[in-house]
DNA sequence: AGCACGCCGACT
DNA sequence: GTCGGCGTGCTC
């Protein structure tokens, strides 16, 4: 038998059904070492893909075998931990290795190759070729670059070329025929910058991307990375990803992006550690503390809850121990929900930890993230504070991983694979024998279910901190009110308590619990409604641009004044923040009043913020955004509009959602010297969920939810795996889902599944079943995530994609989905 | 998924 | 006789 060095590769052009380590030969002098990027032909074509290396080591040589064609970097991106763990979320989220890989490395490092030759504009095919004809280099260079389209990233024109293209590079850019765009500088010392981010979710402008994958990459390359970071310099996107500003400025218009301007910020300055007063713990706090290190020096990767009530002091007790853990010579990830509301812990762990800290939040450059992934991979920092993705940090010898809020549904990555930073965490604490602290106000139903089986250890912090007592809750009846002919958003309660509030010159916070505001046309004579020609949903109206658009296809049309179908005349309607704007307008005539929403552009966020702060606004309206970590001395009433709204969601953990809401926004109320009070209207005012908020009686809401969960069938006591399927044929989507549905419930029949006895429901139609005219629906398999469920979903997958009676229909799989 | 190979019908 | 339709099968 004859040997040769292979090396095994996860390779980026193999779609799940094929996806498994691929064998390729390591040419002879070729440094080839485990967790480096690597160039490869793969599949009949031989067309170019990237690949990890897993592991090298001396194979048979048969005869099959294709060679590495280069190696990118130059030093190993990813080292054995990372490996284990992109296996572990290949088999738990349904994921090809390499995606998962990439998922754990960061974006800027996917881009930093990105170098694009161009086809100068208006260049004629023939005439070009024909200039090019003396050089065979040039003339090879030209071609590809027709063939791809106009332009192609150098990292590709190398290999397909090898490295004497640089020549022909730059003869050609001599001609005028070809330009290269090499870094964008940005100037040092910029005020503002301008940046970018999604006009829609993630998930709707992901859907917007694909659709036009081929047609546009540049585009669809924008998009995702856009969808990984949230947002980013305008320059800095056209240099990692190759699209000029042309292509920003159609997705603007297309209502994909907007733009903003933000201010530069700063490093953060860092005060030296040991300045910081040394932290005292009160009782409560020192016994958990004293419970929580016992769990870490075991080191037998303990998972534990800290339940503490809102101003206990949860982040001394964090500081504390990742300050033990140093001492012992390990190192600490903190994770918070959205770090920018957080100043107060970034400040805290700064003046804590100087250098040692590293903070990866939304507010760095790709650039900035990428150079803290590079210190944090160097091991020059010991501790990492961080959203969501900073769970991949590459941080070794952990002692301890802390989720802060650990119910929050950021929590759970919106794009696949869609992993839940909990699970992650689990699994690297189990690596390195680390403790995983949750803490939290109001845990998940599941964390607080498993704290009390014992699973997790239990720890309370019930005394607020500043001995300040908790608001108090009044509920406003609005059926009472709509029975009283009140037809209004604001309950008589709630405008009594305004009112003195404005007397004593005091700030009130009011509430909409609403994501963002659909506003759309409705015709005021026959009720017509514009709708998606592409998608089964609304348009929504833009006041900006006076038109109609699709929120998940991108579709966007004129507005029209007249009705379409009898020519009445069209009303906007949709209860947002400007609604209830107005009816404040009118019942408080003068009174000085902030708007914050989806509407609000994000950099004047921080903005309006201070000035509610500073003037002393009397009035604040928002969404979501005012609900989380504002802390503002003057404010003494809060006012939840319309609490049902987030309760009747289709989704198993609406009521503990609506439950952790009503939870912090209740506790914005009274963070000063004088006591706070709270105003919640409901519909429902009998409703547990309401009823536990407003007593803020947390065991009183857990009691009567585990209940519900236990009787539905829903996460802790089963897990919920949504298998989406989709294609442009809405029967072909039927039949194929009717046909796995079949299948899971033969399946769901034996060994060894019988035992846990699963259901299979479906199919469903997705809550918008058409998408970009594909229709999507989904079936629902009640089980177990164990991995006896994980191998047989896995399998069915593969099977699924495959089978000729599915072809032009893709099918995904999701644990538990929160959103 | 994406690409080549192969086996049939409409042309120069 | 050949160009190109898409059905079939493989990817180290």
């Amino acid at each position: 038998m004859e040997t040769a060095n292979i090396a095994k590769l996860a390779v980026a052009a193999a779609p799940y059904a094929i996806d498994k380590p691929y064998d390729y030969l390591i040419p002879e002098g070729m440094e080839v070492s485990v967790g480096v990027r690597v160039s490869v032909p793969f599949g009949r074509g031989n067309r170019r893909s990237e690949g990890v290396v897993l592991a090298v080591g001396e194979g048979e040589k048969l005869p099959g075998l294709k060679q590495i064609l280069s190696v990118l970097d130059r030093e190993s991106v990813l080292d054995r931990q990372d490996i284990d763990l992109a296996l572990w979320m290949r088999q738990r989220y349904f994921c090809t290795l390499y995606d998962a890989l990439k998922t754990i490395l960061p974006a800027g490092l996917w881009y930093q190759f990105r170098e694009v030759c161009r086809l100068a504009p208006g260049i004629d095919r023939t005439a070009a070729c024909a200039d090019a004809q003396e050089a065979p280099a040039c003339a090879e260079v030209m071609r590809l670059l027709f063939a791809k389209g106009g332009s192609v990233e150098l990292s590709e024109l190398k290999s397909a070329c090898g490295e004497e293209c640089v020549n022909a590079l730059k003869t050609l850019a001599g001609k005028g025929l070809i330009f290269c765009e090499s870094r964008a500088q940005r100037k040092i010392g910029d005020k503002t910058r301008r940046m970018v981010e999604l006009a829609l979710s993630a998930e709707e402008a992901m859907e917007i991307a694909e659709s036009r994958r081929r047609a546009a990459p540049v585009r669809y390359e924008a998009i995702r990375l856009l969808c990984t970071v949230g947002r980013i310099c305008a320059s800095e996107l056209c240099y990692f990803t190759g699209a000029s500003s042309q292509t920003l400025r159609a997705l603007e218009k297309a209502g994909v992006v907007r733009f903003f301007q933000e201010e530069t910020l700063r490093v953060p300055e860092i005060k030296q550690s040991g300045e910081a007063a040394p932290i005292v713990l009160n009782e409560e706090q020192e016994a958990a503390y004293c419970g929580l290190l016992s769990l870490m020096e075991s080191g037998r990767a303990e998972a534990a809850l800290l339940h503490g009530v809102t101003g206990s002091g949860k982040t001394q007790v964090y500081i504390r121990l990742v300050q033990e853990a140093l001492r012992r010579g390990k190192n600490a990830i903190v994770l918070v929900p959205e770090i920018i509301l957080t100043p107060q812990m970034m400040d805290k762990f700064s003046s804590c930890f100087g250098v040692e800290v590293a903070m990866l939040h939304s507010g760095l450059r790709l650039s900035e993230r990428y150079d803290q992934w590079k210190r944090i991979r160097r091991q020059e920092v010991r501790v990492v504070l961080g959203t969501r993705s900073a769970i991949f940090a590459p941080l070794r010898n952990l002692g301890l991983i802390v989720m802060d809020e650990e119910q929050e549904s950021s929590y759970q990555s919106e794009n696949p694979p869609r992993y839940h930073t909990r699970d992650v965490a689990k699994f690297r604490c189990a690596q390195d024998g680390a403790l995983l602290l949750l803490g939290s106000a109001t845990p998940s139903v599941e964390s607080a279910h498993w704290a009390r089986e014992g699973v997790y250890h239990p720890f309370f912090l019930r005394r607020r901190y500043n001995e300040k007592s908790l608001p108090r809750v009044m509920l406003a009846d609005l059926k009472d009110e709509v029975r009283s002919g009140n037809s209004g958003v604001i309950s008589s309660l709630l405008r009594r308590e305004i009112e003195q509030n404005l007397q004593r010159r005091e700030q009130s916070i009011l509430f909409l619990n609403r994501r963002g505001n659909s506003r759309m046309l409705l015709c005021g004579e026959c009720g017509f409604v514009p709708e998606c020609p592409r998608c089964s949903t609304a348009l929504t109206y833009h006041s900006a641009n006076g038109r109609l658009m699709c929120h998940y296809c991108g579709h966007s049309e004129k507005a029209n004044e007249a009705c379409p179908m009898c020519g009445g005349i069209m009303k906007r309607v949709g209860v947002g923040t400007q609604k209830v704007e107005e009816e404040l307008r009118t019942l408080f005539p003068g009174i000085q009043l902030l708007r914050m929403d989806a509407d609000t552009a994000s950099g004047e966020h921080e903005a309006l913020l201070s000035r509610f702060e500073r003037e002393k606004i009397p009035i604040l309206l928002g969404t979501q955004m005012v609900a989380k970590g504002l802390d503002f001395e003057n404010v003494t009433l809060v006012g939840v509009l319309a609490a049902d709204l987030s309760l009747y969601v289709d989704n198993y953990h609406a009521a503990e959602r609506t439950f952790s809401l009503l939870t912090q926004v209740v506790g914005r109320a009274g963070r000063g010297e004088k006591s706070g009070r709270a105003v919640i209207q409901t519909y429902t005012p009998g409703n547990e969920v309401i009823v536990s908020a407003a007593e803020q009686d947390y065991d009183r809401f857990f009691e009567s939810e585990i209940r519900m969960r236990r009787i539905r069938r829903y996460p802790p006591f089963a897990d919920l795996f949504t298998c989406t399927i989709s294609g442009t044929d809405e029967t072909a989507v039927l039949r194929a889902a009717v046909r796995l549905r079949e299948e899971l419930r033969l399946e769901a029949q034996k060994e060894p599944f019988c035992r846990s006895d699963p259901e299979v429901l479906g199919p469903a139609p997705a809550p918008v079943v058409k998408v970009d005219n594909r229709y999507r629906y989904r079936i629902l398999w009640v089980g177990k995530n164990d991995k006896d469920t994980r191998a047989l979903l896995s399998y069915t997958l593969k099977k699924f994609a495959s089978d000729r009676q599915n072809r032009g229909i893709s099918i995904f799989v999701d644990c538990n989905a929160l959103e």
